[in-house]
DNA sequence: GCCTTACGCTGTACCGGTTAAGTTCGGACG
DNA sequence: CGTCCGAACTTAACCGGTACAGCGTAAGGC
């Protein structure tokens, strides 16, 4: 395999009869070149296949003209059935895509993987860091954001607001309400919960909105908790017929869960809705599929990902107009589910 | 948003009270240095929060440390319900992250992106290429290739072999001749197929071995088209049905256009394996949950990954036993379906 | 005690671009 | 006809590292 030499500057402007600098003006398309000067070196460039030294240029431009994705989770959880981050990266791709600009994704699933990616991210390798599906409080949003490197996350960072980092978030409490409502409506008032991970604000709010909507109307809560996996849901709704094998309804904190849910009530021998009505959160492709179709609270994902996107790209043009915050709304879809 | 200056070696140099060099030699691990010195770097590595510029380094160097994995694709094929995508970043990203090596992950559906690509990669950015599911005869492997850039294919690729490129790939023909032999074991004799895309050759060979397998039996082909994806199963499996009623069995080119084809012939009131026997091409997860569990010929994506990665490892550093060409087996999964 | 050798550090020339400052030259103007 | 000006190019100074030649110092050999 030979590794033939890359052409740089200085063999395309001795080829044009040129300095380096004129060649440099012409790549970047200054207007300021006279014509036969230009096609001179365009055509020098073409012969010579020049293609310009990304390290050379982001060295003294400072960008790189990429934009990294950090999903704080292994490549396998990514990568599993879950539909959640193919969306939101979907949806960055999708904007990136149409600034130019190259997506890096980046799993940071163990501990190793998070400090590489933290020297990735430090070491000017990329214009701004955007981060989905953050566990706990995640210090390296707000590490990154201190070093001056633009930053925006997908759901409200659970980090002390000491610096505030934009964020895109979805109203899961107002999507939760309007879920447990109709469950309401709809007759049921034995209404279980199957909560998401604590450590996620996902997580946390759902379990909110389904609490202070149940307290609302003087209901008894019955929680369990799953991580998000559908397998988790399976589980988790064994503990509740067990523990209540008399309730009616259920709201799962997401469509997954959901799935394994309804996995779970069919062997039970329940039949959904007209045993136990379940309503989902997410609204993911394969929820119209199910046996029943999902009932669930639909939020924008592929949105989410635009948004930060577009978050994202605003802060590297150093915009003033970037919003902080913004938050999507949600909505219930009815389907044969609840 | 203060921009706080990114310390360069030169400062923490001064703080130390030892030239650049010596600090560039303690960053790097360089045993020649002595302790006292060391520390003392050291300590001032840490007051400063130095993180050496990768641009800077890789100017000299030579080098990125990270890796390109090109999917040509768009962003909604690569994250929809086909699984093989995962399963190969997956794998990819494994043996990338044992190997300290970062991840870039390329869509390419597009032809502007493919360009975007094609730039990235030759601007230096990465220091080695690989592909997946590619369609037709890319010029871009053997591209890279010529420029001296490492490039490992998933699949064998279809451009004429004037340059080889390095592949890992799977026994189509093996498995697909073990799924065929398995349904003529069991009596069947009208066997059909659902091909994949003939632009790939993944989708080639799998029609190759089909078409193989009944030729030395002596029937008659019965071949309809899709494209990998669910709904062009269900499609497929509708026109096959409509040509030839009383077929009893099909071989399927791969799960997601598998399970199209249950649904089909659930719709077409076809019991299955009674009536039509299937068989699939992939084994997925989700083919163990479906309704019935679906028998299939199972390949090894996320070993595809890993050894393409491992392959990948190995051209960046030069060794000398990187084997050009691997071929992984197949093996049928016998379930419910056949 | 002097020369050799090895070790460990410093000085510096790059890597391949960008860009500010400097130079050249033709044309307009007084 | 001399001066001034602006357009368009060249020169050269960076950007922040790495690596190699070179040099001072201390230890070892005779």
């Amino acid at each position: 395999m030979v590794t033939r030499e890359r052409p740089t500057l200085e063999a395309v402007a001795r080829r044009a009869g040129v300095s380096r600098a004129t060649v440099s003006r012409v790549v970047n398309g200054s207007t300021t070149v006279a014509v036969a000067i230009r096609d001179a070196v365009n055509q020098a460039v073409e012969e010579l296949g020049y293609v310009p030294n990304q390290a050379a240029r982001s060295l003294v431009t400072q960008r790189t003209e990429s934009i990294a994705l950090i999903l704080p989770e292994t490549a396998s959880r990514v990568f599993s059935d879950d539909l959640f981050f193919p969306a939101v990266i979907r949806g960055v791709s999708v904007e990136l895509e149409a600034a130019d600009k190259q997506l890096v994704l980046m799993m940071a699933g163990s501990a190793a993987s998070h400090d590489r990616v933290e020297r990735y991210a430090m070491a000017g390798h990329v214009d701004g860091v955007m981060f989905a599906s953050m566990h706990g409080a995640d210090p390296l949003p707000g590490a990154l954001a201190r070093l001056g490197i633009p930053v925006v996350c997908s759901g409200r960072p659970m980090t002390p607001a000491e610096l505030p980092v934009p964020y895109v978030d979805v109203d899961h409490i107002g999507g939760v309400a309007a879920a447990v409502r109709h469950l309401l409506a709809t007759g049921h008032r034995r209404i279980a919960t199957i909560a998401g991970p604590q450590d996620m604000v996902a997580g946390i709010d759902r379990l909110t909105g389904y609490r202070t909507a149940l307290d609302e109307a003087g209901l008894a809560e019955h929680v369990a908790f799953g991580d998000f996996t559908r397998d988790s849901g399976v589980q988790a709704m064994r503990r509740l017929l067990a523990d209540d094998p008399g309730l009616d309804a259920v709201f799962v904190a997401s469509d997954m869960m959901a799935h394994g849910a309804l996995q779970a009530l069919k062997d039970a021998g329940r039949r959904v809705p007209d045993d136990v009505a379940v309503i989902g959160f997410d609204d993911f492709e394969i929820s119209r599929l199910s046996d029943p179709p999902l009932t669930t609270v639909r939020q924008p994902i592929v949105d989410m990902g635009r948004t930060m996107a577009r978050q994202m790209l605003g802060l590297v043009d150093h915009r003033r107009d970037v919003p902080a915050v913004v938050v999507l709304p949600t909505e219930l879809v009815v389907r044969a589910s609840a």
